[in-house]
RNA sequence: UGCCCGAUGGUGUAAUGGCAGCACGAAUGGUUCUGGCCCAUUUAGUCUAGGUUCGAGUCCUAGUCGGGCAGCCA
């Protein structure tokens, strides 16, 4: 661990309590709950639990936190799993909240023993109208004082399944005038009658978080519990049952804010709409934040580790720049990617002088590492170049193609544009050109400079591809930003996809779903799951940094 | 008109009573067979008012602003 880099608050924290001998090394863990899949919020978490730990030399645990059985599911422990593996993490131990709900009930027992619990009647509006409000206190229940006979007698036969669901809970018998609502008598355990994924029907009462959280903690023996902010107000109430109850351990539950990223939305019930009301196609859908839709859209584990690195950890809440993940992308692509070239939006361009056979120039897989070798591209009397290369009638410092100008073929040779042909409407169909023989292997005997190098492939010999072109879901910086009456739906980019079919280099056909790709000046590409041999589908993860994109982009047309 | 938490450039994050720094973004220039990468430069910040102190972004008080909390969800 790098001894001067700034510590966040939680590192220090731990460092603290080795250094004062309260801890040998800490325990964490990440308790997901078994209902939908992660997204890249999590990732901040999980990169935090298995980090602290990893930096200093204890373990974490994986721990499903399946205490709500209508809402759960295997399907998502596997895909959680899955994603924890691909963010290149290790769990020490695999667990699940259900294992220990024995343990979770007997406590309750304790409670009810210590005459710190009993069963409530109330109904759930009851419930809710004796917990007072922000500014009032509540109301005790009628059924506060039951006998410990009774209480025990009563959730033995809630457990049995003698009673309805709703119709009795357990309560923690605490305060019902505590400002901190969550002290006021909270409910421990409800009944539920929905068989559960793991225990089946063993179980018809089951433990709110509040009563399995802090417990499964001290049963892994968690040194530091960290979750988000939302369960700051929770923590007396963790603290309180960890006080109250013959736990083995004592865990600490540390807060620190959820990440929020620029044009998404991160909330498990919005992008569940997303994925409900088909705005995208699935969890995996490119576009999602989802930890399975960045992996499909291209972006690398070590991307995804670095981005919530460079993010930072504090208390504050955060809405980190779209463009840093970009960034980390970039940066952990530039020097990886093969190289291809591949034109998106092809316009022909004949090259007149040019003779009938095809001739190959070697491109480097790789130009900073020869080590990565090269290929072999075929170039024809027919070409296609990326339409935005050419420009009638050039604005100053415009040094790609334009009538009589001369620019570089990557790789190949200069050629010249000779004549520009239209259609009726005046729309450019083709481009004739000559080029300079003397160019071959694209550098001249007098050295002259040519400003523009652009990327091409040959009309005859390429492999057609289907490219996703992908840009933000949203077309707000915060799409939760609406007028009255509005949606963060109401903020959908409209052209978060666009379908082309691009023209690439001829080995591009073989590519293999997951394996990435820099196509020169344009961006980062990652072959989809959807490709097929003959029918190659490529996924653009972002673009390339452009300056002049940025600039005269839209007035250039 | 309750309780809890927070407030440093556009964004994120450091400075732990002693020169407000780093990264992203933005801008400019250099380099270049990718208008990429790389290099250099620039831009821009301590919420307010008091107090403690030789000295306050940091400590104290009050205020302002922002976030969270009234599921038998997690």
């Amino acid at each position: 661990m790098p001894e001067n880099a700034s510590k966040n608050f939680i590192e220090e924290i731990v460092e603290e309590n080795i250094a004062s001998g309260l801890i040998k090394t800490p325990i964490t863990r990440f308790p997901p709950e078994p209902n939908g899949y992660l997204h890249i919020g999590h990732a901040k978490a999980i990169c935090l639990d298995f980090g602290i730990a990893k930096e200093y030399g204890g373990y974490c645990n994986l721990r499903m936190d399946d205490t709500n059985p209508t809402k759960e599911d295997v399907e998502y422990v596997d895909s959680i799993q899955e994603d924890v593996r691909w963010l290149g993490w290790e769990w020490k131990n695999l667990y699940y909240a259900s294992d220990y709900y024995q343990q979770i009930y007997d406590w309750a027992i304790h409670l009810i023993r210590e005459g710190k619990a009993f069963v409530c009647d109330l109904s759930a509006d009851e419930i809710r109208w004796h917990r007072g409000t922000l500014t009032e206190p509540g109301k005790e229940s009628p059924y506060r004082n039951r006998s410990a006979e009774e209480n025990l007698d009563l959730f033995e036969r809630m457990n049995k399944g003698e009673f309805a669901e709703g119709a009795r809970v357990l309560r923690a018998k605490i305060d019902m005038a505590h400002p901190n609502l969550n002290l006021r008598d909270p409910v421990i355990y409800r009944i539920v009658h929905t068989p559960h994924h793991r225990t089946g029907n063993t179980w018809h009462v089951y433990p709110m978080y509040d009563f399995a959280h802090g417990q499964s903690d001290a049963i892994e023996g968690i040194t530091h519990s960290l979750c988000t902010l939302e369960f700051e107000d929770h923590r007396p109430l963790y603290n309180w049952f960890i006080e109250n109850l013959p736990v083995p351990h004592k865990p600490r539950q540390i807060e620190f804010a959820r990440l929020n990223i620029t044009y998404t939305v991160m909330s498990k019930r919005k992008l569940l709409q997303l994925v409900k009301d088909k705005h995208v196609s699935g969890w995996d859908d490119p576009r999602m934040p989802t930890i399975c839709g960045l992996r499909r859209r291209g972006y690398t584990p070590e991307s995804v580790r670095e981005f919530v690195a460079k993010a930072g950890l504090s208390k504050r809440p955060q809405t980190v720049d779209l463009a840093l993940l970009d960034f980390c992308l970039r940066q952990d692509l530039e020097e990886k990617a093969t190289r291809r070239m591949v034109v998106l939006d092809p316009l022909k361009v004949v090259i007149t002088n040019f003779p009938e056979e095809t001739e190959l120039y070697e491109g480097q897989n790789l130009p900073s590492d020869p080590a990565r070798g090269s290929r072999m591209v075929p170039l024809t009397r027919e070409i296609y170049i990326e339409r935005e290369d050419f420009m009638e009638n050039p604005p100053k410092k415009f040094f790609r193609l334009y009538p009589g100008g001369e620019v570089r073929l990557r790789y190949a040779c200069y050629i010249t544009c000779t004549e520009v042909i239209k259609d009726a409407e005046g729309n450019i169909t083709e481009l004739r050109a000559t080029f300079d023989p003397l160019s071959r292997g694209a550098t001249t005997p007098d050295n002259r400079k040519v400003k523009g190098t652009i990327h091409w492939v040959s009309a005859t010999e390429n492999t057609p591809l289907e490219v996703r072109l992908y840009d933000p879901l949203f077309s707000k910086e915060n799409p939760d930003d609406v007028e009255e009456g509005k949606s963060f739906l109401d903020n959908l980019n409209p052209e978060s996809l666009k379908v082309v079919t691009a023209y690439g280099e001829n080995d591009l056909a073989h590519a293999q779903p997951g394996e990435r790709f820099q196509f020169e000046r344009k961006g980062y590409f990652c072959v989809d799951k959807d490709s097929r041999p003959g029918a190659v589908v490529i996924n653009r993860t972002t673009t390339l940094r452009d300056v002049w994109g940025k600039r005269f982009g839209d007035k250039a047309e």
